[in-house]
This record gives structure tokens, C-alpha cells and sequence, in this order.
DNA sequence: AACTATTTATAAGA
DNA sequence: TTCTTATAAATAGTT
């Protein structure tokens, strides 16, 4: 079976948010380890209307402010 | 041969600029594709000292501020 | 939440 | 920096 995904927007409300679930905590670990073993300043926010703000900062410099719709 | 590296800072300053090169190109197609199969607005921004600036944003609702040293 | 078949990322070497 | 390749990690569908 073909497990991959075409990159478009996923239509069915849940697989949409089952799929940003699973994404995002690999994301966020990738954002991690990419600043610890780089050395490098990141910042990573994610915005969903269902979940709840995901935010990595490896330092406490950026300040960001979000224009809300 | 194992090929995994631990999680912290690499030394070698050659092995860590390659490292972050080979990454950041992973990690901002991810990013990428979250934002767009997920229908999420998402930021990521990376500084190092090596490298430029490298940024995605899937919308144009952020204002960042980066504080230097 | 967990499983698993498959795809993707990636560290080292060229 | 780019390519290859062997191995590790991510992940889409299923349960």
C-alpha cells in the first residue's frame, strides 16, 4: 500500500487534526535537536483553529506578535 | 554501523555547519507541509552564526523581533 | 493510543 | 556543496 500523503490541504476534519497531532511532535523534536546539536537560536509556532498555540524557543530573544484573522 | 548521533552541541565546527545545512533543508520542507496538509499557520525562524537567516512563514501574521547578544 | 508497513531523513563517506 | 548509501526515524492507515 501507498502510505504517502499528497501535500495539499487534508480535507476530513479529523484525519487533518490526527495528522497535525502526529506531525507536530516530530516536528518539535526535530526543532530541538537541530538547536542543541547546531548551536543555533530557533523558533518554531504553529497556529491551528482546533489545537492550542505549539511553540519551541531554544533561547528567550525573539518576541513575536500574531495578527489574529 | 550505527548512524545515530547523540543530541548535543557537535564540536567539530566543519561536522556541525554540515549537520545544520542537511537539516534545516528537512526540517523546512516539514515545516512547509504541515502548514499546508494541515491548514496551520506556522513559523519557524533559525539563526546561526555561520549561516544567513532562515525563515518560513505560511502567513504573513507574524512579527518577529530578535533580540542579539 | 498502539501497531506496522512503507516512506523519508540523515550521518558518513566520496 | 552535492551525491550515494546504509541505517534510523517518521508517519499514514489500521486496529
Amino acid at each position: 500500500m501507498d502510505r504517502r500523503i499528497k501535500i495539499k490541504k487534508i480535507v476530513e476534519t479529523t484525519r487533518r487534526q490526527v495528522t497535525f497531532s502526529k506531525r507536530r511532535t516530530c516536528l518539535l523534536k526535530k526543532v530541538k535537536e537541530i538547536a542543541i546539536c547546531c548551536d543555533v537560536d530557533v523558533l518554531f509556532v504553529a497556529f491551528s483553529s482546533a489545537d492550542r498555540l505549539s511553540k519551541f524557543c531554544s533561547q528567550r530573544r525573539y518576541y513575536i506578535y500574531y495578527r489574529y484573522r
